[in-house]
DNA sequence: GTAGGGCCTCTAGTCACTAGAGCATCAAGA
DNA sequence: TCTTGATGCTCTAGTGACTAGAGGCCCTAC
């Protein structure tokens, strides 16, 4: 049986992160021992890992709760987790692609300035005005 | 003289994120005509265009306010845009670094799974248990 | 028995908006 | 001039995923 705070060491989930997790109904509530503070077990350790893992690739909390309802389940579930996983690395893909756009801009307008001072600023022209930019970069 | 909805429309900025703006000190009160309704003039139009354009670019609010707290001024005002502009370069270098690491992973974990069942579905154990993975994504 | 660390609940704050209620104003057509 | 529908106003509350703090209780080691 672990502690809130054993879990949260062994795990990496800061402790009020945990009890989020249980208020918002992603995490089961543990038991209690008689002074009333929370006690896990290995199931709960596993649940927390997933969730955590989850978290790190960038799955969205309410994605969590979808996976985690179709575990244990019989029929399609893995269907439906390959179908998140996919559309989670889609979303990840168009995000990269969204980042490497502002990053080529954000360069060509860090290239405008030499760090000196000709009294007009060109880094902020440039922010200021889109028309300026050299590909869309929204 | 624009309305706000005028301004939205032009800007791309909804109407209530104007509000917004305004509300919390990144876009100056403009004036109000006989029925109290904003009215922008171009400085306003102008203002706009800069947050905006620096939100795109993935600037917080935080950042283009002490951007707009730049322009205008002496000194080594260029050099601190500059600054900030390479700041939030390696920023968004730094997300796509960590977001092609995440990419990476769930390519993997989608190939564990052809779409079939087998009763225990692999992504979801991919999912759970960290040691799995091929690279350390976090 | 006591000290100090951990744990409890509850409230409120973060960022950058977004949604809705309930009312006032504006512009265009009849 | 009147009406109508779009647009505007303020205010409050909600979003996601936490984070911080207050004020108090519990546990463990000495």
């Amino acid at each position: 049986m672990f502690s809130i705070g054993q879990l949260s060491k062994a795990t990496g989930v800061k402790v009020p992160t945990i009890r989020y997790y249980e208020e918002i109904g992603l995490l089961p509530e543990p038991g209690r021992n008689a002074g009333n503070q929370r006690r896990y077990g290995q199931d709960g350790m596993e649940a927390l890992g997933f969730i955590k893992h989850a978290r790190d690739l960038g799955f969205s909390l309410e994605d969590i709760k979808a996976l985690m309802g179709l575990d244990g389940q019989l029929g399609d579930d893995c269907a439906e987790a390959d179908r998140l996983a996919r559309s989670q690395l889609r979303n990840v893909r168009a995000r990269i692609a969204r980042l490497e756009r502002l990053a080529n801009e954000l360069e060509r307008i860090s290239h405008l300035c030499d760090g000196g001072n000709g009294g007009c600023c060109k880094v902020l022209t440039a922010l200021g005005d889109h028309s300026q930019c050299a590909g869309a970069h929204d």
